[in-house]
DNA sequence: CTGTTAGCGCCTTCAA
DNA sequence: TTGAAGGCGCTAACAG
């Protein structure tokens, strides 16, 4: 121990205290004393002292010189939804490894929201962005990659656009539900959709649609109801089905949200699962297992798709290379629990679905 | 628009294509123009000039300059636990509307990483900190406070300590949900604890302990077991608890993830909540109402303590007051749904916890 | 009312 | 093998 007691905030105090240039310091400190055949002596003086006066190099001012703040932006629609916030955990933890720290932004499922925060990224100069898009719109997302800011999308994507995202094969997972469904026997099957025209959700009906023609069931466009992830979508048109003079045998929701607004409202009308309906739902849950019937899901490969949006906005900014492949998709997992049965006689169906919810 | 195929990244430049001096474009740009009588033409020529040029000012060098950065760290031991994720929530969207960003850290529940963190965001210069500890070690984060990052905990507390805290009263909502227990008529509780030795855990369970004494109960120190807040804890509890002579009726959860591994263990054995045991958990959740048995919890008011911590750090950076008030607790809700029950007679449980799990 | 200029802490070119 | 000095973009004295 020198002198712990004199204040060392500079990489100029440092250099002041050891008699030396702030240069060898500076690059003593960068790993690069070889490169400079600085001598051992001198490099080790300085790595002590370092440590001795607990000297942490000023980001800032080095962002400001090297014109780069190994800082990426994550904007996410809703930090809360357990499937943003499992990402957010892999993003995180991999970006760090890498050397990058994260700046979280909620966008709060707005698209004017997401809008003003790509902006305030770019004025705090983020190396790059990952971004799970609010909507259907990506000019403004285009415009972010002209300025010079790399951007990877996760979960949804720009069909036939040019800005890389990683994403789960949607259709696949529809697809696989649906033909799960069919042959637990169920003939009418309702989905309850999330946001429509975005990318997922198109995917995920022509999932389903197909599965259905596949196997010479019709497609009933009234079947195919909602318009929002969220949990209200999902208990609003749960009722609506099943007040139908035809209620479906099946539902599948197209997120867990919708999921939890199902079971709401199949529980008000005293309905069972998968005795009344089968339900299954997009996105597994560590709860799923848990419930009065365990939820039969289509899981996306979350830490896959989290971790390679890292790697490939990393690869991005270091590399420049402008992405060979711009798109990489998935493959999801059904998982089946207990969630799924035959399908009930409707009449028993029909005279539930009249009751008055508690 | 004047020419938008000029390049503007800087003050200077735009400064340069209006033809006056960076001085009154960065008073314009900071809100200064009338303090500082700047003519109202020239005010809306640089803004409009901004405008049209796309500009944005650099906040690192704004930052290097002003000595702050307007960034806070928020420090998080899991940021897939909704628990925290909700919070987190609060944090970001609060902040953001005082004119804040965040740095996401997830310290995975270890203390090495804490420490390491803390270190890095005072690197990157961050203005404040809001950190939910690992562990019952305080240390380092004093030392953080000392040289000059203000720091406010949340979730735990360091006991008679000098560090800013904002939390939830975890003694009165434990003695709350014992209460509740007992008045069904339970006699044996059980309570399967997180990490023995800080803060919450001890005040839990001295609201358990003295819920119990206050009715005349006797308190068997053997019925407070487990050592850790994740689920695999909660599992292996309720083994351990089920397999006793003498089994508890009723078993107090002390987070959503133990609560998680006791449903998993009580499923597993064929055992019914609340027929054949009750259940009280911490933290709600929005899926605790669609189990089999809808969970009765201990609700902490997240939104409330994280939009304190914000608050309180913001005053402590921005006025210096040192705060006077240097801890906080909230009053948490007992919601109660259909996971208690009275007791159910000993023998059928006690052969049923005999049973092999599927 | 507006402008000139000196740094904030760091890295790097150029010079020795 | 080591230094000196300029400048990244911005703001705030200090001068008009």
């Amino acid at each position: 121990m020198r002198k712990p007691d004199v204040k060392v905030k500079n990489i100029k105090d440092l250099a002041a205290v050891l008699g030396i240039s702030v240069t060898t310091v500076s690059r003593v400190l960068n790993g690069k004393a070889s490169l400079y055949r600085i001598s051992p002596a001198t490099s080790d003086k300085v790595m002590n002292a370092a440590r001795e006066f607990n000297y942490f190099p000023n980001s800032i001012a080095r962002g400001l010189r090297l014109e780069k703040t190994e800082t990426l932006g994550l904007i996410i629609p809703d930090i809360s939804n357990p499937f943003f916030a499992s990402m957010a955990r892999t993003i995180e933890l991999e970006s760090r490894r890498q050397g990058y720290s994260i700046i979280l932004c909620d966008s709060m499922d707005d698209m004017q929201t997401e809008k003003e925060l790509l902006q305030l990224l770019g004025s705090r100069r983020v190396d790059g962005i990952i971004l799970a898009p609010v909507g259907k719109k990506f000019d403004h997302i285009r415009e972010c990659g002209k300025k010079g800011i790399p951007v990877v999308i996760i979960d949804r994507y720009m069909p036939g656009g040019s800005i890389p995202f990683i994403t789960a094969d949607n259709y696949q997972g529809a697809r696989d539900a649906v033909e799960h469904l069919i042959s637990a026997g169920h003939r009418t099957i309702a989905c309850i959709q999330g946001l429509k025209g975005i990318s997922i959700n198109t995917d995920r009906v022509n999932g389903y649609t197909d599965a259905l023609k596949s196997h010479g069931l019709p497609v009933d466009e009234s079947l195919i109801t909602g318009d929002d992830f969220g949990i209200e979508n999902g208990y609003a048109s749960t009722r609506m089905l099943m007040n139908r003079d035809n209620p479906p045998t099946a539902i599948f929701a197209f997120s867990n949200l919708i999921a939890l607004g199902v079971l709401r409202a199949l529980n008000e009308y005293g309905l069972h699962i998968p005795a009344d309906v089968s339900v299954v739902s997009f996105d597994d849950q560590p709860w799923f297992e848990f419930l009065a019937s365990p939820m039969t899901t289509v899981e996306q490969p979350r830490e896959k798709i989290a971790g390679m949006a890292v790697d490939v906005l990393l690869d991005l900014i270091k590399n420049k290379s402008s992405g060979a492949k711009t798109g990489i998709m998935l493959k999801p997992a059904l998982i089946i629990r207990n969630s799924v049965g035959r399908p009930a006689a409707a009449s028993s169906r029909v005279s539930a679905a009249g009751t008055k919810p508690v």
